[in-house]
RNA sequence: AGAGGAGUGGCAGAGUGGUCGAAUGCACUGGUCUUGAAAACCAGCGUACCGCGAGGUACCGGGGGUUCGAAUCCCUCCUCCUCUGCCA
């Protein structure tokens, strides 16, 4: 979240940053956040001084029991009943406004970076890079929910018997595969300096706060009520939760870590007639890449991290575009964003396979994660991450754009991964 | 899951109601000494909030309570250790 200290400093500006991702009622928000900081450092001073008298008092009285003299310590004693009673209503004010003013920053998403472009919605994403050419395919090409069942490698009614919809079964090579490009994701995050970290897959409250998921998207995630846990929606939250309430010190700088887990995703209310085969999915597996950098250095590593993603693409020969994406697309938590997308050949559409962000403090205000620079001032952090890739729509490009006569061809990079070349 | 024990500063570890934000040792930082290093000695060394500042407040696993006053007493939750049980 936001430092109520920055806001009080840059009233104007926050106000016009968030407008620029259409946050509604940004000023009428921000004008509320500096009157309760306000009534909340007021009530504190007030607090702060009787506390400070109290202890004083306190002392006095220790002195005189030591002494013997009971009759002057409890006539001081009655001097404190009034104080305590003042000061336990202005402790309920202090912390009340200091809850108020939390929960109403948790409310408040983050102020988009200079170079994030003016826009509404997805329409206003900016294409800053293009790669490859679209496949000609053989004439009668299937779109994946097609070449699935084609070559019985994925199976969706047999997962909505285990479960429901969205949650398929991969089967004899379509299962492979997957594997495959996992192990192809992480041994090549390996080699470019990512720690493998096999984190948990389900989350307590506090981690769904540190990233920000919760409050902003409660209902998106699985939650087992037993106890109080969450299904995580992406490795970002457990692996970057491993950093909560930690100072890291100069030399542990940077921090680069790579997971791979599933994900999942209630998807409420954003299933539609365009949503089909593996485009979305309830459960799904995805390679992550965490970074935590000075902020002096983070969009440099932001375009590392894209620059990375894209290398994967490439290998992989698939034909993609990079967006930057508007103030108004952009995710709650995110200073700027780079969607990679591919096309999909046989759908005649571009598929969303990785998001790289970069969230500035506004994760590490939450998780308070900071490091301490060689003047020994602490100073938060910078959090990011992308993903590197996400399985489902990687495969279902592959599938599709990578379809003949003979059967599906395996770029020859997995081939090693995979143990085959063909799918037919 | 049941029984017992324990959670104190980067680490070790003292502290069972009063000037304790917390002894001591180690580690760390600066200095003296030394050709240099080590050793020795001296000094410093937690975090957050409020305040222009002086300074104040809070924090001894988390939360709540008793008390004029809580690291210390009570309740509750969490975590770890030991034993028993169960289990991939």
């Amino acid at each position: 979240m936001l430092q109520v200290a920055y806001i009080r400093e840059n009233k104007d500006f926050v106000i016009k940053a968030l407008g620029k991702r259409k946050f509604a009622d940004a000023e009428q928000v921000i004008n509320q956040v500096l009157a309760i900081d306000e009534s909340r450092r007021s009530a504190q001073q007030e607090l702060d001084s009787l506390l400070a008298e109290a202890n004083h008092l306190s002392k006095q009285i220790g002195g005189l029991m030591k002494q013997g003299d009971v009759a002057a310590a409890e006539s001081i004693k009655a001097q404190t009943a009034e104080i305590k009673l003042k000061s336990k209503s202005l402790g309920d004010v202090q912390s009340s406004a200091e809850e108020e003013l939390k929960a109403l920053l948790y409310t408040i998403p983050n102020i988009p970076n200079n170079n994030v472009p003016e826009g509404a919605s997805e329409d206003h994403n900016e294409v800053v890079y293009e790669h490859g050419s679209t496949p000609s395919l053989p004439s009668g090409a299937l779109p994946h929910w097609e070449l699935i069942k084609k070559y019985d490698i994925i199976d969706f009614e047999v997962g909505v018997k285990i479960t429901g919809a969205g949650f398929p079964v991969y089967k004899g090579k379509g299962a492979r595969l997957q594997r495959a490009l996992v192990n192809f994701f992480l041994e090549e995050a390996s080699k470019a300096g990512y720690m493998e970290v096999q984190p948990p897959i389900v989350i307590n409250e506090a981690s769904g706060y540190g990233t920000g998921q919760l409050p902003d998207k409660d209902g998106q995630m699985y939650h087992i009520s037993e106890e109080n846990f969450f299904l995580i929606p992406t490795a970002e939250v457990p692996i970057t939760n491993m950093y909560r309430d930690v100072i890291l010190k100069e030399q542990d700088l940077p921090v680069k870590n790579v997971g791979f887990t599933p994900c999942f995703r209630r998807e409420a209310g954003s299933w539609g007639a365009h949503v089909r085969g593996l485009n979305r999915l309830h459960q799904f597996d995805k390679v992550e890449v965490v970074q935590i950098r000075r902020p002096e250095e983070s969009y440099q590593a932001l375009e590392e991290m894209c620059k990375y993603v894209q290398g994967l693409l490439e290998k992989l020969g698939l034909q993609y575009r990079v967006l930057n994406l508007c103030a108004g697309d952009l995710g709650f938590t995110s200073a700027q964003t780079f969607d990679m997308e591919v096309f999909s050949a046989a759908q005649g559409k571009w598929l969303e396979v990785s998001s790289v962000s970069n969230f500035e403090t506004y994760q590490a205000n939450r998780l308070k994660l900071r490091y301490q620079a060689a003047d020994k001032k602490k100073q938060l952090l910078h959090t990011l991450n992308g993903s590197a890739l996400a399985l489902p729509r990687i495969v279902a490009s592959l599938l599709e754009n990578n379809q003949t006569e003979d059967g599906i061809v395996i770029p020859e990079i997995l081939v090693p991964y995979t143990g085959f070349d063909r799918i037919n």
